[in-house]
DNA sequence: TAAATACATTTACGTCTGTAAACGATTGAT
DNA sequence: ATCAATCGTTTACAGACGTAAATGTATTTA
């Protein structure tokens, strides 16, 4: 995903931390339950992919160290905290898939998802209301 | 981005061709232009983002290896075209981002696009038609 | 208190990616 | 025909990622 920038041969970080692929599942549980310890984390997980608990642990760790996630000793073990919001996070690569994907372009992007049929009639409801109000912003 | 599984300590590529993040440059310049040549494509690139053009040419390597891209000889030169439809790349792209971020939920994704206000008031009024449409199927 | 258990930390390894230089082949010009 | 310019191919390398075993450390149990 997005990012990083390179130079020399290698690459560096960007100044915004980017969460990878596997490492949004696991972030996705913690949102939900935060503080929660790595075992919980690793229970949630194991009923949505089929990863060994070292792995999460890896990711855990590659996470802090990202500064996405924080913890705090309790006893043996850890209890895990997002240090950034979920919406934040969603902000973010959010913009940054409109901008690689659709070229920036937000209208054929969301076109493109209302016309894949997956909207709920209470959804398309939801989503008429906010666009009045995004007009009638304007 | 998504699309690798990797087992043993080794990742292999999924089934579907994955882009990565530069490569999504490449290719919006070849399904505008394509049949196009790597010169042009380097010419394009070069007004939106700082790539030498050797690093140009080993995207479109990559992306032949990939089979995302295929081209013809001409001559000296290369004509690139896409091997895989710019819509159906969207399509998977914008499913496994859909997935990912939002937990497949597409509504939260539409409403953050809608309450992000990029939109014009003709483009509200597209969306509000294709709206109407999606709620008049079910 | 010693052994077993449960955690976290370190190490590992192959692939993908960003970035580009070096090298080889083909073509155009002199 | 040879030299220079052009274009594609190979090689390079460091960081990120997916995946997980091995190791070290603290806690619970016998």
């Amino acid at each position: 995903m997005s990012g990083n920038a390179c130079v020399n041969g290698g690459c560096v970080l960007s100044n915004k931390p980017n969460i990878s692929d596997a490492e949004w599942q696991v972030m996705h549980v913690i949102w939900e339950r935060q503080p929660v310890t790595a075992q919980a984390i690793i229970a949630a997980l194991d009923e949505q992919v089929d990863w060994s608990g070292a792995t999460i642990k890896t990711m855990l760790h590659r996470l802090v160290k990202k500064k996405v996630l924080r913890y705090q000793r309790e006893g043996n073990r850890y209890l895990y905290r997002a240090r950034v919001e979920r919406s934040e996070s969603l902000r973010q690569e959010s913009q940054s898939f409109l901008d690689r994907v659709f070229g920036g372009e937000a209208a054929p992007l969301l076109a493109h998802f209302v016309q894949s049929g997956d909207l709920t009639e209470a959804e398309i409801e939801t989503l008429r209301k906010l666009l009045e109000q995004a007009g009638g912003d304007s």
